[in-house]
DNA sequence: TTCGTTGTTCGCAAAATTACGAACAATATT
DNA sequence: AATATTGTTCGTAATTTTGCGAACAACGAA
């Protein structure tokens, strides 16, 4: 799905609707709250959070993980899923420097 | 009421799904980058800036319609798209809690 | 009326997403 | 070796998303 790449915002944009593809889901918003307020972060205790069966949650942690908002490390028997603090901070960043972009005063609609 | 309460400004995270899926599309990025940018807001030029079929831009700015972001209003002979500011302010501080309730410390994975 | 302009909607196809149970892999324990 | 625990991957199905061209609707102008 390359349509709409522009050279001057592509980056960006491109990067910016990843993070927001990844969390157009209630599970994984549901995991990311989940990783980022509380003190656990096995696979065991999100799929008991959520009522989904674990293969469900098994995918949706492999998006988030691919988005880059998390990571997912063995530690035998289990999997510790962890935020990833630096591209959180980024996608945060990125978030915010979007909607800051709006302008006060609009010409065509104000 | 006590200070450390939890979620004393709760988030509706099926709305920050919401808001997130409807960001998720990198045409629909640019639309709302579009119009938050510029002076412009008539679907033709909407149209203009993207690579695809007007009908499939009809479709994204629906979408974005659906999620509130934006209005979509008829302006013989034009339609004119604006940044819903309410909603738009809603999603900014939705994203913006969310990312911030990040823990510093997290027992379990620092 | 006929034409041109502006966008939406329809119908379809291809691809992606979501979800599940079952099978599997890796390891530790009995 | 057999069993239990922890998650992932596979195979499949249902649904949603994405995208397009063609048809359509609403309007103003010739």
């Amino acid at each position: 799905m390359n349509c709409c790449e522009k050279q001057e915002y592509a980056i960006d944009n491109e990067q910016l609707a990843r993070f927001a593809k990844a969390m157009g889901h209630p599970a994984r918003i549901a995991i990311l709250s989940f990783l980022a307020n509380l003190d656990s972060c096995y696979f065991g205790d999100i799929n008991n959070e959520l009522p989904i069966a674990k293969a469900t949650v098994s995918q949706h942690l492999k998006e988030l993980k691919e988005s880059g908002l998390i990571t997912g490390t063995i530690e035998v028997p289990k999997v510790k899923y962890c935020i990833h603090r630096e591209n959180w901070a980024k996608a945060q960043v990125y978030f915010n420097t979007f909607f800051a972009s709006l302008k006060e005063k609009d010409l065509c609609c104000d």
